[in-house]
DNA sequence: ATTCGGGCTGAAACGTGTTTCAATTGTGCC
DNA sequence: GGCACAATTGAAACACGTTTCAGCCCGAAT
């Protein structure tokens, strides 16, 4: 997870993510997490202003893990479709390890609340970067697997953006339990398949 | 508010509908609801079996007053995308009239809760149904005003279901102010200009 | 070494969603 | 009328996010 973070903090952060993961977003009772990582629950309201926020917190070190995968295998394919397919892949087997903390952490992120805009920008961004990434089959890295910045033509952006928020809504629909995960992935790739057709160069 | 709702249910309702325009989410406090609709906190527990369910129920109620503005003026325009768009044009008048309501029943809706996700499917369903008359450009009334099932062929299905997902995240992003409502409209077109050249008919 | 200030601690308190329960009321049935 | 049964009530209690505060600790500045 992100470079500058103190001991403690990082500690809460974990002890919030361990006990999401064996019990989701109820599961992490502050009081335990201030319990289990050795600090006062003041202390812990000092770092972290809500629950959202320090769940959102563990979402940045989840990301963080995500763009490391991404970076050491990326998806192959030779359409377009099929590299995408593959991130959303990579999500996927992510997100069926360890259920419960990801719908911890949709719950957190989907609360709504204006204080958390910022990070929630940050989290689309690094998204629609992999995904820019994926389109082109081209993961340029910097040091330490970090990725760069690859900035993105304005085609790219547009669809790099729509199909974040298809998978947004699509996560949010799996973690209600409307849908599985393969029919998420199969909703995905016939919505993927409509975009990046409207997308495609003008022939 | 849906045909079969006894007096006392709709008289929560509304109460919650009320509050939840005035102060938002927050402001819809259960003891207060139960004041204001002259009933005890255990009946109001005994119908809606959460916060979450008693504000769906209060999107329902919604919906079809949507429904009801949708048929009586719908979206008129030479293309689907125009059509579509006015659709969306009409949601957004409805959202800015009250707010606090809006981000209430978004907050709710999005609490994840699996007992919520029939009624989250029939919420998605009619959504999805007038997306595919604002396409065809013909919208059939039962009585009343009550909309039919458009039976829609599978582009049909496949073009709202993509649109609603990206419109669910879109709304998710205003919610939470990460762009306001012109930019939600604008980033809409977008999105759905892509979706419709994808899948225009084989030329 | 002393002092200062900020963060930490422990504990209590508050607000609100949710549950529980005994007593009451209303309603259909005999 | 009297009865059974379910819904309603009022009030208390519980759980957990959040706030508050008095006292303590520790490192920096003097």
């Amino acid at each position: 997870m992100p470079e500058a973070m103190e001991e403690r903090s990082r500690r809460i952060v974990e002890t919030a993510i361990e006990l999401a993961e064996q019990g989701g977003f109820e599961a992490v009772r502050l009081r335990d997490v201030a319990a289990h990582s050795q600090v006062a629950l003041g202390t812990l309201y000092r770092r972290f202003r809500s629950k959202e926020e320090l769940l959102v917190a563990a979402l940045e070190f989840e990301v963080t893990n995500l763009e490391q995968r991404f970076s050491v295998r990326p998806p192959g394919g030779e359409s377009e479709l099929d590299r995408v397919m593959g991130f959303f892949d990579l999500v996927v087997r992510g997100l069926l390890r360890r259920q419960n903390l990801a719908r911890a952490l949709l719950k957190a992120v989907s609360s709504g609340d204006p204080e958390l805009t910022q990070k929630m920008a940050a989290y689309h961004f690094h998204i629609e970067r992999m995904l820019v990434m994926a389109l082109r089959d081209d993961v340029t890295r910097c040091a330490q697997g970090k990725l760069m910045d690859p900035a993105p033509c304005p085609r790219e952006s547009q669809i790099a953006e729509t199909l974040n928020q298809i998978w947004y809504a699509l996560l949010m629909g799996w973690a209600g339990g409307v849908h599985g995960e393969s029919s998420m992935l199969d909703k995905m790739r016939s919505s993927a398949q409509l975009v990046l057709r409207g997308s495609s160069p003008v022939v």
